[in-house]
DNA sequence: GCATTGACTCTAG
DNA sequence: CCTAGAGCCAATG
């Protein structure tokens, strides 16, 4: 009988490691992130996760959401923060303060087009 | 294990 | 292009 899958790691788990993958200056959307996971349709889980590991080594900073806004909560002042670093990291925002997709979409090269 | 919440995305107007 | 409503997924209590 089929073992348990031990080659299975936890969506989190994964999510980490997208994220992580992300290089500098580039940014991912959450459903970017979730397709890479193998659930496209996750997005919110990636905010999920990133919530709950945001204090480990992860550039949750570099996640966005489709339109390339900032959904953070502003109350914490993640908003002003990821803005910042994103800043620091060579990123351009609009003059509506979302991130110019165009020019730091980040891909993981699956199906990258040009 | 169920119910609620939330850093999302899509479709329609 | 922007707003509004419904759907989807995972984490947390």
């Amino acid at each position: 009988m089929p073992k348990p899958s031990p080659s299975s790691p936890p969506f989190s788990e994964r999510v980490i490691a997208a994220v992580r993958s992300i290089p500098e200056g580039c940014v991912a959307t959450y459903g970017e992130v979730a397709a890479v996971c193998g659930s496209p349709r996750a997005a919110r889980g990636v905010g999920a996760v990133l919530s709950g590991r945001m204090e480990a080594d992860l550039p949750w900073w570099r996640v966005v959401n489709r339109s390339g806004a900032l959904t953070i909560p502003s109350h914490l002042g993640l908003r002003s923060l990821q803005r910042t670093l994103l800043e620091k990291e060579d990123v351009g925002f609009d003059v509506d303060g979302r991130v110019d997709l165009s020019r730091h979409r980040w891909t993981t090269g699956a199906d990258e087009v040009d």
